[in-house]
DNA sequence: TTGCATCCCATAAAATCCCATGATATACCA
DNA sequence: TGGTATATCATGGGATTTTATGGGATGCAA
């Protein structure tokens, strides 16, 4: 949960958000990282979510599942680990940063199972984009009331 | 329940109204709480409300559709978890407060298993044209006193 | 030896906890 | 019923702990 700003540093080091730290802990003392598929950012989670995702598509009878297969084999192969150290930094690889067009400050964006890892400006843009589109949505949800 | 309204110190401190601790202690030691999507006020609830419109969104769609992409990152980018001290307060962050344009005081309006925090006038207003689209659309309720 | 990655420590800022106080509501008793 | 005692609640301030972040040391590998 909650959307946090923290600096990379030269080595390309992040402090993952305290928040975050808390509940992968209690699984795990690293998290799987990759690029996201159908957007310019990050994307972690616990390796135990990636398993489950594979696991589901196996034993799927769906008639996409074979499409699905092929992008969970993206993924997989783009994964990679990240321990976090003492003080609750990754290091991310300048594969990963280039994809986010990420430089010395990253957003984290909790997405439930798993997180996402945006340059700032982009996320800003996104985030504006998906509120516009939800709104559009549902209409009931439109504001009423000026101020 | 209620509508309370209590302060937000410098630190944006504010006290959970008493009745709302008590229904929520039952259950959690937190809240969750997120920028109305329709409204400038903050809402809240149980991170089990939350836990469950993400389930409904998982399996209405499949892993790797955009517009449950979409929708989590809506609701678990913006929510977080709002422990209580143990004195009953929370602390509200600044994106929520300026949200609201809430600065030294605070309404809580209970809304069944959510509530929302709105700044004083803005709720004043806001049930003012509550009541009027009430009586519009049901001319037969009669205003009774206001308090 | 040199480059790279990991680990460790230091520090400043921020979040959290703890206690004190005043106010309000509730309970109790004459 | 009135009036006082008691408990609960809201609020303020200060102390303590956690976090984020930078710099440097250490170890491994090419």
């Amino acid at each position: 949960m909650d959307t946090i700003i923290n600096k990379v540093d030269a080595k390309g080091r992040v402090s993952l958000p305290s928040d975050y730290r808390a509940i992968v802990k209690e699984l795990s003392t690293e998290i799987v990282c990759y690029r996201s598929l159908s957007s310019p950012c990050i994307e972690g989670c616990l390796e135990e979510t990636l398993d489950k995702l594979a696991q589901d598509i196996e034993t799927s009878t769906d008639f996409f599942s074979e499409a699905q297969d092929n992008l969970t084999n993206l993924i997989f192969g783009d994964a990679k680990r990240f321990p976090f150290d003492s003080t609750g930094r990754i290091v991310l690889t300048e594969k990963l940063l280039k994809h986010a067009s990420i430089k010395d400050s990253a957003v984290f964006v909790g997405k439930g199972r798993k997180f996402q890892i945006w340059n700032p400006q982009n996320w800003e843009k996104e985030e504006a984009r998906i509120r516009a589109e939800a709104l559009k949505n549902r209409p009931s949800l439109r504001p009423q009331e000026k101020e």
